[in-house]
RNA sequence: GCUGGCGUAGCUCAGCGGGUAGAGCAGCUGAUUUGUAAUCAGCGGGUCGGGGGUUCGAAUCCUCUCGCCAGCUCCA
C-alpha cells in the first residue's frame, strides 16, 4: 500500500497511511506539530489539513510562522471576525475579506456604520467563538447551487462575485487576461462554514478556530466595493493575527515605534518644518533647523552632480500656457496643475515639472553629437494639485522641490548614462543611511503597443538597455510589464527604511515623446540631424518627501553630518561662559554647527534638553576644563566619554563633517 | 474627491445633561551659580478652527465651511 510522504517543517519526513487526512500526522513524530502547523502544500498548492492526499504524493506542512502559513492564519482570522460580526449584527452583508501585508480585513456592508468603540465587542465575540474550537468546514458545490444558497442568505456581494466567476471563470474580472488558462473550471466552487457563518472562499483554512490564538482588531475605515468610487462604501475592519501572543506583541510594538518616529510629530518637536492652514494644505514651511539640513543635503547633491558631469541650471516657476501645450501637459496633466494667472492677456501656468525648461535650454543652440550627453540638473520647485485626501505631512505635498535632471543623449549612449545614474544614486542614498534598495524595471505591455509613443524598435532598444544595466549591476530587480509610462520605460528605485518600509524615491525614465514634441535634434557625425533621447531622472525624488523619510528612518536623531545642531556647549556656571564662548567659536571656525546653552538651569536639565532635541555631541565645560583647555564630551544616547583636549574633539568632528560615502570620483 | 473620526493655550489633553474656560509641558520674570536626562517660586497666554442658526444665554445643540487624521481612490 502506497504511503504519503509528509515533509515536516524541520525538514524531516514522516509517512502517512494513504486514505488518511493530513491532520493524522500532527500527532505523530514531534508532539508540538499540532500547535504549529496550519496547512500544507500539495503539488505547489496550499491545502487544508483535512485533505486526504492521493497515494504516493509528497506533502509539505506549512507552519503558522511561514509566509504561506501566516497568510492562511490571517485569512482564517478574517473569517472568524466575519462570524463574530454576523453574530452581533445579523443584517450585515459580507463582501471580501483577504489577508494583507500585515494582517487582514473584511469589507462589510452594515446597515449603519460601526463606531470604533465597538471593536472590542467584536473582538470579545471572536474570542468566544475561538474558544469553541469551531471547525472550518469546506463544502464544494456546483456554482449554480452556491448562487442559490447565497441568494437565499441575502449575500448580494457574494452573489455578484459568483456571477463574475460564472462569467469569467475567476472572481477578478480585472485580471482575466493574466489569469487566462488558470481560471477555475468544472463549475464547482468551495464554501467554508465556521459556526453559523458561511463564506464563499477558495481556502484553505486552519482546521478550527482554536488555531487562531493571537489576533487584534486594529482600525476601521471605509472602502469602496471593488475599489470603485461610484459603488457603495463598505465598512472595512482591519485586524492582524500572529501565531503567538509574543509575535503579536512585537508587531504592535513596531506600530508604536512607527508612531514615535512619525515625521509630522518630530518635525514639530524638533522645529524642522510646519504646514500652516493659513498658507494652504501641502505647502511646506522649512523652519531654520530643517532648512539647515536641507542646505547640507543640497550642497552635497550639487557637489556630487558637478563631479559627475552635470551642469546645474535654474528655471522659472511659471510659463506661458503655450509651452505647456507644446509639452503636452495641458492635454494630459491639466487636472494636476494649479490654475493659471493672466498677465497682459497671456495665460501663465505654474510648473508641475521642470522638463520643458530644460528642453528649451537644450534647444537654445544647435547641438552636435560631440555635445552629448548633455546633463542638465536642477533642484526645481514644482507645484501639483494633488487631491486633498492624499496629502500626508511631507510625504505627499502640493509644492515640492525635485532633485531633477534631464539627460539628452544619443541612443547608443543610453545604457552607459543609465548605468551612471544608478552609480550616482545608490552611493548617495547610502550616504544618508539607507543601505537596502528595491529596483523595479517597468516595461511596455507587448499586447498594447498602440498606446505608447515611439517606435517598436526604440522601445526594444531602450528596454534592453535598462535591463542590461540592471543585470550588470548584479542587483536583484522586478520586471513589471505594462507599468511603463506611455512615453518610455523606466527604472524606479525604492529604499527600505529601518522599519522595513519601502519608499519610492529615485526614478530613471526614458522619454521618446518630449524630444519629438519639441522637435529636438543634434547634428550627427554624418552631418545630418538626429533626434536625441531624453532621460528624466531624480535620485531623492523630492526634497520634502525625502526629508520626511529621512526623519522617520533616523527617528529624528540625524547622523552627525546632517544634524542641525551638532554640538551643544554647556557651561557649568556663569563664570565658565567666556570659555564656553571660546570653545564654540573654535568649533564654529572648524565648520561645526554649535550652540551654547547658558540658560539659568542646572547641567542635568540642559543635558536632558540636548538629548531630547537629539544633539549628537554635548560638551560640558567647568572649572576643570577651563583650567586645562579641555571639554567633557558626551555622545547622544551614550554615557560620557570624559574630558578630552578641545583640539582632539575638533579633529574628530572635522572628519565627520562630510557624508560617509562620497562615492567614486568621476 | 469619497467614507468615517477629530479641531479647546505653542504642544499633549481635561471641560461638552447649554450658565462666557482648566492642567501638565513649553514660554517669561525672579531667586539659586548649578558637574552629566527635569531646582524652587511667581507671571503671562485661548473671539474654544471659521461663518450662520436655535436659545435669555453656546466650547457644549443644529447647519454650512475650512483644516487635520485613518482608509479608499489616485500617484508622470
Amino acid at each position: 500500500m502506497a504511503h504519503v510522504e509528509v515533509i515536516l517543517p524541520d525538514g524531516r519526513t514522516e509517512q502517512l497511511h494513504s486514505g488518511c487526512p493530513l491532520s493524522d500526522v500532527l500527532h505523530k513524530g514531534g508532539s508540538d506539530l499540532a500547535g504549529r502547523v496550519v496547512a500544507a502544500r500539495l503539488d505547489g498548492k496550499a491545502v487544508g489539513l483535512s485533505t486526504v492526499p492521493p497515494p504516493g504524493s509528497r506533502v509539505e506542512l506549512l507552519p503558522a510562522d511561514s509566509p504561506d502559513g501566516l497568510y492562511i492564519l490571517r485569512h482564517s482570522t478574517a473569517h472568524l471576525m466575519a462570524a463574530a460580526v454576523q453574530a452581533l449584527y445579523p443584517d450585515a452583508k459580507f463582501a471580501i475579506g483577504p489577508p494583507v501585508e500585515n494582517g487582514f480585513y473584511y469589507d462589510i456592508d452594515l446597515p449603519k456604520p460601526l463606531p470604533a468603540e465597538e471593536l472590542p465587542a467584536v473582538e470579545a465575540k471572536m474570542r468566544e467563538l475561538q474558544a469553541e474550537s469551531l471547525p472550518f468546514e469546506r463544502v464544494e458545490m456546483p456554482l449554480e447551487e452556491a448562487l442559490r444558497v447565497m441568494e437565499g442568505r441575502g449575500e448580494t456581494y457574494k452573489v455578484e462575485i459568483l456571477e463574475t466567476i460564472r462569467r469569467y471563470g475567476t472572481s477578478r474580472p480585472d485580471a482575466v487576461e493574466e489569469l487566462k488558462g488558470e481560471a477555475e473550471t468544472g463549475g464547482t466552487v468551495s464554501l467554508y462554514q465556521t459556526g453559523a457563518f458561511l463564506d464563499l472562499c477558495r481556502g484553505p483554512h486552519v482546521p478550527d478556530t482554536a488555531f487562531l490564538r493571537a489576533f487584534k482588531l486594529t482600525h476601521i475605515a471605509g472602502a469602496y466595493w471593488r475599489g470603485d468610487e461610484h459603488r457603495p462604501m463598505l465598512t472595512r475592519i482591519y485586524g492582524t493575527a500572529f501565531p503567538t501572543a509574543e509575535a503579536l506583541e512585537q508587531h504592535l510594538y513596531r506600530l508604536e515605534e512607527a508612531k514615535r518616529r512619525d515625521h509630522r510629530r518630530l518635525g514639530r518637536e524638533l522645529e524642522l518644518f510646519s504646514i500652516e492652514e493659513e498658507i494652504g494644505p501641502g505647502l511646506v514651511l522649512w523652519h531654520p533647523k530643517g532648512a539647515i539640513i536641507r542646505d547640507v543635503i543640497e550642497t552635497f547633491w550639487r557637489k556630487e552632480h558637478r563631479r559627475r558631469g552635470y551642469q546645474l541650471v535654474y528655471t522659472p516657476h511659471v510659463a506661458r500656457a503655450h509651452l505647456w501645450d507644446v509639452s503636452g501637459h495641458l492635454s494630459w496633466y491639466r487636472d494636476y496643475m494649479f490654475s493659471g494667472v493672466e498677465v497682459e492677456g497671456q495665460e501663465y501656468l505654474v510648473k508641475p515639472m521642470n522638463c520643458p525648461f530644460h528642453i528649451l535650454i537644450y534647444r537654445s543652440q544647435t547641438r552636435s553629437y560631440r555635445d552629448l550627453p548633455l546633463r542638465l540638473g536642477e533642484l526645481g520647485t514644482v507645484y501639483r494639485y494633488e487631491r486633498s485626501g492624499v496629502l500626508h505631512g511631507l510625504l505627499r505635498v502640493r509644492g515640492f522641490t525635485q532633485d531633477d535632471a534631464h539627460i539628452f543623449c544619443r541612443p547608443e549612449q543610453l545604457e552607459s548614462e543609465v548605468a551612471d545614474v544608478l552609480e550616482l544614486a545608490l552611493p548617495m542614498l547610502r550616504a544618508f543611511g539607507f543601505s537596502e534598495y528595491h529596483l523595479v524595471l517597468s516595461v511596455s505591455d507587448p499586447n498594447h503597443m498602440e498606446k505608447y509613443a515611439g517606435s517598436l524598435e526604440q522601445w526594444e532598444r531602450a528596454e534592453s538597455a535598462l535591463e542590461t544595466v540592471l543585470e550588470k549591476s548584479g542587483m536583484t530587480f522586478d520586471r513589471v510589464k505594462g507599468e511603463a509610462a506611455f512615453y518610455g520605460p523606466k527604472i524606479d528605485v525604492s529604499l527600505v527604511d529601518v522599519l522595513g518600509r519601502q519608499w519610492q524615491c529615485g526614478t530613471i525614465q526614458v522619454d521618446f515623446n518630449m524630444p519629438e514634441r519639441f522637435d529636438l535634434g543634434y547634428i550627427g557625425e554624418d552631418g545630418k540631424s538626429h533626434r536625441p533621447l531624453m532621460v528624466h531622472r531624480a535620485l531623492l525624488g523630492s526634497l520634502e518627501r525625502f526629508f520626511g523619510i529621512l526623519i522617520e528612518h533616523h527617528g529624528g536623531a540625524f547622523p552627525f553630518w546632517l544634524a542641525p545642531v551638532q554640538v551643544a556647549v554647556l557651561p557649568v556656571s556663569e563664570r565658565h561662559e567666556p570659555y564656553a564662548q571660546e570653545v564654540a567659536d573654535r568649533l564654529d571656525a572648524a565648520g561645526v554647527r554649535v550652540e551654547i546653552d547658558d540658560r539659568n538651569e542646572k547641567v542635568g536639565y540642559r543635558i536632558r534638553h540636548a538629548e531630547v532635541t537629539k544633539v549628537p555631541y554635548i560638551g560640558v565645560v567647568g572649572d576643570r576644563e577651563v583650567e586645562k583647555g579641555l571639554i567633557s564630551v558626551r555622545e547622544r544616547g551614550r554615557r560620557e566619554r570624559g574630558a578630552m583636549p578641545l583640539e582632539e574633539l575638533i579633529r574628530e568632528l572635522s572628519e565627520a563633517l562630510y557624508p560617509p560615502v562620497p562615492g567614486p570620483a568621476l
